[in-house]
DNA sequence: AAGTGGTCTAGACCACCAG
DNA sequence: TGGTGGTCTAGACCACTTT
């Protein structure tokens, strides 16, 4: 079972797989061209493909003359990535929790076929749950999953895995497609959240593609009093933006 | 003053140029990597990197066997582009114009010096200026200026070039921040945008950098009532997200 | 002086697609 | 069969930094 990946996506594999264990910390010096040449026998040009490669993926810094380093912060190229709520919120040491507020099969409206891009009406996966950090409500999950392409969703402990984890471990997803806005909430929102009257909320809607289908249709709703949306990055090269 | 510029990147500016003049439009086959070779006398792995990276980049698509050709729909791959908010109006159809609120040089209070990553106080250039679709306003500038980093900024007339293309167009900018956020508009902000009473704002903060020194920081606000950021993207082969 | 990254070359082999 | 992109090599020269 010789993986047919090319040497230099192995090489980012191996790279970024010690950083991901932690092996490799932020600011350590990960091995040169020539010792990844030495370790892996491959061509300079290869190696240099992968650490330059993973450079613009913003996972490490290069210094001429000097060597390469895992980069401090990885770079948050975009304003939303498709991470995990309850990974972030361990990241910033946070304890994450989830409680079930819906979970259905739900006959598809016109405006739920027109999204998920179907032709003819059926049956769509519906959850709705509360992300609370340190028993802080921190986040409204509202999805709908079209379960032709993920069978099981509605099968799993979502106070267990997030159906992002789950979504991202069982479907490739190829395309992404964001919006923002600023809400008013509802009253039920509010009451989800914990939050006063006359506050906004920032709504995050997302929809994503494999195979050319429709995989899910998802609105985050966060309280507005902090951003919920952060991202900081350098820009490439030649001038264009870094993505 | 031969051009101190890699041949690569050389190559990159060739063919965007093409792209950016309209020469070369959507769908349109760009120059194999052979007809690179023969035409510029680089080598292939030259002309591969070029038109590898433009692909990366999100502006040309590669089929192997067939060629390279000019991507439809520029991916749009960061929520967040560093655009001027006249060419975007331009792009819809729409007329742009822009209304002057506020012009003025500003000492720094604490908090600004803090945003400016400055020791010492010292002055800001500051201007607020309302922007217009069709003579609908859409968004809210509040700017901070460096002066120290564009000396000419406050000169300049901004109902004729916006503040983000004077800036485009005179300071390199190697690194953004951006964060955005729900909040409830003060009643100035109602009375520029032409808002009712309780709908929310979407606010959008971002600084950049150019060389260490924080050039600009600037808070755009939208009305919440459409979405004001949008995006959607393709991911990259090896499952990271492209950015 | 030795090591680093940055670039470039002139070949090579492969899988794929077209006529 | 010839052209395309995808990858890889084994060298090379350079500017730079560290020792």
């Amino acid at each position: 079972m010789s993986s047919a990946q090319p040497l230099y996506a192995r090489l980012k594999d191996h790279v970024m797989n010690r950083i991901r264990a932690g092996d490799w910390k932020a600011g350590r010096r990960v091995p040169s061209e020539n010792e990844l040449v030495q370790r892996f026998g491959v061509s300079r040009m290869t190696a240099n493909r992968a650490l330059r490669e993973l450079t613009a993926d913003g996972y490490l810094d290069r210094v001429p003359g000097v060597g390469t380093f895992v980069r401090a912060r990885a770079q948050q190229s975009s304003l939303i990535e498709l991470r995990n709520i309850a990974d972030e919120i361990a990241a910033r040491g946070g304890k994450h929790a989830a409680r079930m507020v819906v979970k259905e099969k739900t006959p598809t409206t016109p405006a739920l076929a027109r999204q998920f891009e179907l032709s003819k009406p059926s049956k769509l996966d519906h959850v709705v749950l509360v992300h609370e950090e340190n028993g802080v409500p921190v986040q409204i999950e509202d999805r709908y999953v079209n379960p032709a392409v993920a069978p099981d969703f509605l099968r799993q402990n979502f106070t267990k895995i997030t159906p992002t984890a789950f979504l991202l471990a069982a479907v490739p997803v190829e395309e992404l497609e964001h919006s923002v806005s600023a809400i008013q909430p509802s009253r039920e929102q509010r009451r989800l959240l914990k939050m006063q009257d006359g506050e906004p909320c920032l709504a995050l809607h997302r929809r994503s593609w494999s195979g050319g289908r429709v995989v899910t249709s998802v609105t985050l709703i966060y309280p507005g009093r902090r951003s919920a949306l952060y991202s900081r990055y350098r820009t490439s090269a030649n001038g264009t933006l870094s993505h």
